[in-house]
DNA sequence: TTCGTAATATACGGTGCCGTATATAGCTAC
DNA sequence: GTAGCTATATACGGCACCGTATATTACGAA
């Protein structure tokens, strides 16, 4: 049985960087394989075809955005708060995750069955962020209401090309997380 | 002289909508040819090549996006604070302009030319955005954060996918414009 | 009506990608 | 070592699109 060199997952692996980079169009099998160094001749022996590829690379996000994120996050323990303030993290400020996850909002955009496995990856997270964000309020409406701010804060600022001025977006989202969840405007970051 | 059929405008439109519907990689010569019912034979006549189309496309949309908003606004009159509104209203509210918009959100994240662009019309967006928030609140600070809050918001929304149970998006959106402009929880919509 | 010309159609060669068919080469088991 | 298997390379036909070159057509002027 001759060695594989070019596996599956190497495949997916590098569709997702392409993806990330170009969106779902630039995705091609030759770049791929041109990318990995060797032609397409073993692509077909673990796709059927090019769609193939693009539900594996989203059987992968979902995931890694999910299931993977979670277990982990509980692997490392601490309070139910700092668990989810993790999950938070592993997911919105991964280098990996998060660029792919933004690709695949724009694809969402156009392509119905992306959309729909998008929306089973964000309402776990959105689960998640009620959670936390219940840690602080009662009222149900204001939690979904400050879950969806919050969400849509994270995501946003990545589709966002505006300047503040003097200001650093750091800065300002900062003190917009500060107004979001009621603090006082950050002189240390009140740890909580 | 003969007439011309299909102006440099019509290609234009079309090339927007296509970007709109599918991305900058949809936007084809001969599939806009074919939705128009022409051959590509006069594209070439009015644009040197696809690049042309998509650079002036984007010329298309800023000024639509910008000053012909702010023109709109200015000759309808009105107080200042309700101006600022209906610019926002027509900038993130139209069928046209929004799914364009957010097409070319998602086109900057991957062409530095195009973020470049996207820029200069966000930032113009974010002024008027400041002057409004500026009529309700004082610190410089708090509404540069406001600010980022509400067109992340604006954005966002359209990025994600998640549910929230028995309650529709609408309703927490206008729940969650409550919270950041410090409204009463809405019971009838506090017109301003 | 006819002519000139501009707008568009048609035709072309080139490229990049698809998916398939076939050849090659390198493990592995014997 | 060698036979057999399998991952990959190579080769192929087809399609969609690019940009160019050339033919056609229809308007508007004379």
């Amino acid at each position: 049985m001759a060695v594989t060199r070019t596996p599956r997952d190497r495949w997916i692996e590098e569709g997702l960087l392409v993806l990330a980079e170009g969106g779902p169009d630039a995705v091609r099998v030759e770049v791929l394989a041109k990318r990995l160094g060797v032609t397409k001749g073993g692509f077909y022996g673990f796709f059927d075809d090019r769609e193939t590829l693009l539900r594996a690379m989203l059987d992968v996000w979902e995931r890694e955005s999910t299931d993977e994120v979670i277990a982990r996050v509980q692997r490392e323990g601490g309070d139910p708060r700092s668990q989810i303030q993790r999950a938070g993290v592993l997911t919105f400020s991964s280098s990996r995750l998060l660029p792919i996850d933004l690709a695949i909002r724009a694809w969402a955009r156009r392509d119905e069955v992306v959309a729909e496995r998008l929306r089973a990856v964000d309402n776990r997270r959105m689960a998640l962020l009620r959670q936390m964000i219940g840690a602080f309020y009662s009222d149900p409406e204001e939690i979904e209401a400050r879950a969806l701010l919050a969400f849509c804060m994270a995501i946003g600022v990545h589709f966002l090309a505006a300047d503040h001025e003097q200001r650093t977006r750091s800065d300002v989202a900062q003190r917009a997380v500060d107004l979001l969840f009621d603090r006082a405007p950050r002189s240390a970051a009140t740890a909580e």
